[in-house]
RNA sequence: GUGGCUGUAGCUCAGGUGGUAGAGCCCCGGAUUGUGAUUCCGGUUGUCGUGGGUUCGAGUCCCAUCAGCCACCCCA
């Protein structure tokens, strides 16, 4: 007796009714990240252990429990990659794509996370990255935000809203980190076991607790944004310049921090209100230190990433169909010796009309069968050729659609150009 | 990792207090010889998530386990 198996936890098919709004957003991100002059990159989606580890943060949780770690057989421990940021910053440096020089560059594919899975958060998801180099002005993350803005308008998504922060230099950052800690414990009378247990490993995330015990302590917490260096306030200040420019809508957000360690200045997060608890749908900001990090020249460097299967939920939520492609046309043969003749025709007619869509009857089926499949199939136009058409060399057209519509027969050598018509 | 809810035909779901399973949709066939989506008639479909236990007997009770959903944590 077998056990039936089944896909992995947290890990899930994209079955047929759901591949046709994949490939619109991807097909949609595709052709706007080409229009500002990003180039695709494609990284493997393992990589040796130490490189999440030495990017992203030993004590994160995403390192500290989420990885999908193991040995490979030469004891070498690898991981299925988390996120693309450190692959990207990894195969830049690699191939000398980074050193002195200016890069633009995307990447989309799959990224595994040990955790429970929830509405809008699996073990196996889908990310579009974009990462930046050798750019480390203002400019330059005022353009990755405007560009995900008018991916949101391609997409037709309307409850999203910006978040953006500034964490000052890393050197700042860390000393802003000490002085919250200080405060904190000066109060740890009043922190809720949440805010213990995060006094350490991530005491800006206090700040964001709505336990109204704690409203006091928190805000008279001291503020990032007063402790940041002179460089990154310029920075900030230029940036939020730019956004009200370009039309777009933000809120500085204080408490907003990212989880990966390599983050430094600019922090943004684009947020619905329409998924539930996983709310945030794209992240990303500045992270000048990581090329360094990672072996490389100093280079700095800024990006995001955004959750597809966060970005469909989004636009299956606001109603939007993304459309399924029908075929022009079924071609139904019935009858002895019209299989030969239909295989011919198929093929001469998709060598006359590249663009056509044609689903050819398979499984045999009687005639009346046949023509139900044709239906099924969503096409426009039933083809049939049957014992009587064989004969007289012609193809009766049945338009499926068109209300009144009347069938007719068309000569064999004409048919290609009737279509011709027909189909988009 | 913690908690709540759920798991019956391909799909959506019924199955009071235990007595070995149903509906709708879908699918297939038929309603005069070669014509779909409507109508009518007929038909197929299940180890009741899995494994134990209690019982004369469990879909129905108990335990475990797996999975899904939602929330916490964290994050895209």
């Amino acid at each position: 007796m077998s056990k039936t198996l089944q896909s992995i936890r947290g890990m899930h098919d994209v079955l047929p009714a759901d591949t046709p709004a994949w490939q619109w957003l991807e097909t949609a991100a595709r052709e706007l990240l080409a229009g500002y002059g990003y180039e695709e990159i494609r990284m493997p989606i393992v990589e040796q252990t130490e490189l999440f580890a030495r990017s992203i943060g030993e004590v994160t949780d995403i390192v500290e429990k989420e990885m999908y770690t193991f040995e490979d057989r030469n004891g070498d421990s690898l991981t299925l990659r988390p996120e693309g940021t450190a692959g990207c910053v990894r195969a830049g440096i690699e191939h000398g794509l980074l050193h002195n020089q200016q890069q633009r560059l995307w990447y989309m594919g799959p990224m595994f996370r040990h955790e429970r899975p929830q509405k809008g958060r699996y073990r196996q998801f889908h990310q579009i990255g974009v990462e930046t180099f050798g750019m480390d002005g203002p400019d330059i993350d005022a353009e990755l935000i405007i560009l995900t803005a008018r991916l949101w308008r391609v997409l037709g998504l309307k409850d999203v809203r910006l978040e953006i922060n500034s964490l000052g230099s890393t050197e700042a950052r860390a000393a802003y980190r000490e002085l919250l800690i200080q405060h904190f414990e000066a109060h740890a009378e009043v922190l809720d076991e949440d805010a213990r247990r995060r006094l350490h490993s991530n005491p800006l995330r206090i700040l964001d607790s709505k336990n109204p015990a704690m409203r006091e302590v928190i805000r008279s917490a001291p503020s990032l944004l007063d402790h940041l260096d002179e460089a990154s306030r310029a920075h900030f200040e230029g940036l939020q310049a730019l956004l009200t420019a370009a039309g777009i809508e933000f809120t500085v957000n204080p408490a907003l921090v990212r989880g990966l360690d390599y983050y430094c200045r600019t922090v943004f997060e684009w947020i619905t209100e329409s998924l539930g608890a996983q709310g945030t749908i794209c992240a990303g900001g500045r992270y000048d230190g990581l090329v360094e990090q990672l072996g490389g020249r100093a280079t700095p460097a800024a990006g995001f990433a955004m959750g597809l299967e966060r970005l469909l939920a989004l636009v299956e939520a606001g109603g939007a169909r993304p459309p399924a492609p029908k075929p022009h046309a079924y071609l139904a043969l019935a009858g002895e010796g019209t299989q030969a003749e239909g295989l011919r025709l198929a093929e001469s007619l998709r060598d006359a009309l590249p663009g056509l869509r044609l689903v050819v009857n398979g499984g045999g089926g009687g005639f009346k069968a046949q023509i139900k499949r044709a239906d099924r199939s969503g096409a426009d136009l039933a083809l049939i050729i049957g014992e009587s058409e064989l004969a007289e060399g012609t193809i009766l057209v049945k338009p499926l659609r068109e209300a009144g519509g009347e069938q007719q027969a068309v000569p064999r050598d004409g048919l290609a150009e009737f279509l011709r018509a027909r189909i988009g």
